[in-house]
DNA sequence: GTGAAAGCGCTAACAG
DNA sequence: CTGTTAGCGCTTTCAC
């Protein structure tokens, strides 16, 4: 279980190398402001003690943590199974890595998680919060707020009451549902069904209200509920042939329900896209383009939502130690969607 | 972005409640020989100001920190879309949970990544780390080592120097090998190849002894390189196929790289398991539920490897507090595996 | 039972 | 440039 040798203090390095602490200190923060002589001696004291900062006491009185939470309100089964996560995490990775600050992950299953995690980022662990998967009445905002942790949202957050000024980075959800819903139309399909993706979500609705805006009056029937995984895309599907075997296309709410969907129609005998259209909703590679057909899809940049997060959080941060008002907070980002076309419509 | 409201502190709480910190902190931590009345003359204080511990302060003194890292040596691409790793850490992370402990996950790429996860772990952040994916000469045992943090590990790591006398929890992994190649034996086939998993980690390297033990004098051609990936795999196969075409059945290191197989196969035209038998390793459901034909593999359970990680972990800390001594380190596990037939083989 | 006082290991003025 | 001196916010003896 490897031992626990007693670390070195600051004391004992300043001892070893005969100058004060606050020599020490200096150099180990950078060593400016210290003559070269002394910066060896201490390093090379450094050295051999094998000196690493007690982190506690550092940010004790730094108020200082060079670590970021990056909560999810997902099950680790979701948060590992949906590529999406892994995408945006890896673009937080990367710039939180670049800014040499720490990347804390906290998965919340339930209530009881809730309080656990309200207390970390209380406790003063980390300098800011990275938030996404945020559910409809999800009492994350306002826990974040409470918390008083600098924030920045991944998906616009429903509106629970810390959220009006909310700082969040979205997709055009809608935009992209309508264009997504006009290819259809384009192509001659007038039967276009949508599988949704978990209406707790305000990506979910967005894209439903996407795809009603340009089919205003379509047979309410033409909608069923999935919930963003394939699972779900295929329970939805068959409802949708069930109850309007005539359908001529289906949008799904991400490209992992248009999976589903499409495993579904296939095994009923419905060619894609000769007698069904799919569109889907991400172009998360692995998935669009490994399906039978390839999907078409609305492709959104999912690693740089994540590292544009990270980025304007780090940002943000780094303005407190500056001049104060400089620049003023930074503001929500929405980020443009394109269509990509594959085989499936 | 939030505002950051100063948070109170003991004192002001102690000062509202008009009594001295001390009596604050005793009711904080349980409240043991306060009388009733102060205690909820506190609790109310501490209501009223949205009172929270200051972590870093309360960790210089006590020295613990109820959070442990897990720290993983693969970049983010690989851990979130193997479902072998969301495994693992849904076990971790349901008992940490349990022992009101919070999870850190830190990812390592390269050399960059080594050095700043080295300072995390020794920085005093966590009490304990969970280390898995060791691949061969890699410097993390010596690095948690140095750090002075306890540690169980995931897979028997490879021989470092501060190995010798690791903690960690593993697969039979070389028993099981030897079960799927007996079984293909019982099945009548004798052109038996292996495409391997990461020969620089000890899990592939003892699937491959496993494999030996069974088919002692195989052709060499037989055995070729993969890297648990289902890209791999694939290679793997296609190669296998060009150089032994009569082979009739293929071990794989693990599910992923047997799925990858088993599109070549198909691809191919060869049936299997009619043609060519495949087991795999690892039984991950999602994979060889749904392959086609679902796959025979060797089943380990690897959300429970993750919770006995934990929970080795978790006991090893708790008994530091208590007697010294008492019940001696823990010692390393390897869990047995089974064989699960599907129609693969 | 409760309070006073002494640090935990570090940084940040402030002198010199 | 370097050292001395105060704390950061908390827990924990030790008296009362």
């Amino acid at each position: 279980m490897t031992e626990t040798a007693p670390r070195p203090t600051l004391e004992a390095v300043a001892a070893r190398a005969g100058v004060s602490r606050a020599t020490v200190s200096r150099v180990v923060n950078g060593g400016d402001g210290v003559r070269e002589p002394l910066v060896e001696r201490v390093r090379r004291a450094v050295e051999e003690l094998g000196y690493v900062p007690n982190q506690a006491a550092r940010s004790l009185v730094t108020k200082r943590h060079d670590a970021v939470a990056v909560v999810i309100a997902e099950p680790e089964t979701r948060v590992f199974a949906d590529p999406f996560f892994a995408l945006q995490l890896r673009g937080i990775s990367r710039e939180l890595t670049a800014h040499d600050s720490q990347l804390v992950l906290l998965l919340t299953e339930g209530r009881a998680d809730h309080a656990r995690v309200g207390r970390y980022l209380a406790g003063g662990h980390v300098d800011g919060a990275l938030v996404f998967s945020l559910h409809l009445e999800d009492p994350l905002p306002e826990l974040v707020q409470r918390a008083g942790v600098p924030t920045v949202f991944g998906g616009r957050p429903g509106w629970g009451d810390g959220t009006r000024s909310a700082v969040y980075v979205d997709s055009d959800n809608r935009g992209g549902a309508r264009e997504a819903v006009r290819h259809l139309v384009g192509l001659g399909r007038r039967r276009i069904a949508h599988i949704t993706g978990a209406l707790d979500q305000t990506s979910a609705v967005d894209r439903l209200d996407g795809f009603r805006d340009v089919m205003v009056d379509a047979d309410p029937g033409l909608v069923v509920a999935g919930d963003f995984t394939p699972a779900g895309g295929e329970r939805a599907m068959r409802e949708l042939l069930g109850r309007c075997p005539d359908l001529d296309a289906v949008f799904a709410a991400n490209d992992l329900s248009a999976s589903g969907a499409l495993r579904v129609l296939r095994a009923e005998g419905r060619r894609v896209p000769d007698d069904v259209a799919v569109v889907g909703f991400d172009d998360m590679l692995p998935v669009a383009e490994q399906t039978d057909p390839p999907l078409t899809t609305v492709r959104q940049d999912i690693e740089e939502m994540g590292r544009l997060m990270a980025r304007m959080l780090l940002r943000g941060l780094d303005r407190r130690g500056g001049e104060p008002g400089a620049g003023g907070a930074p503001s929500s980002v929405v980020l443009p969607t394109t269509l990509v076309r594959r085989a499936s419509a």
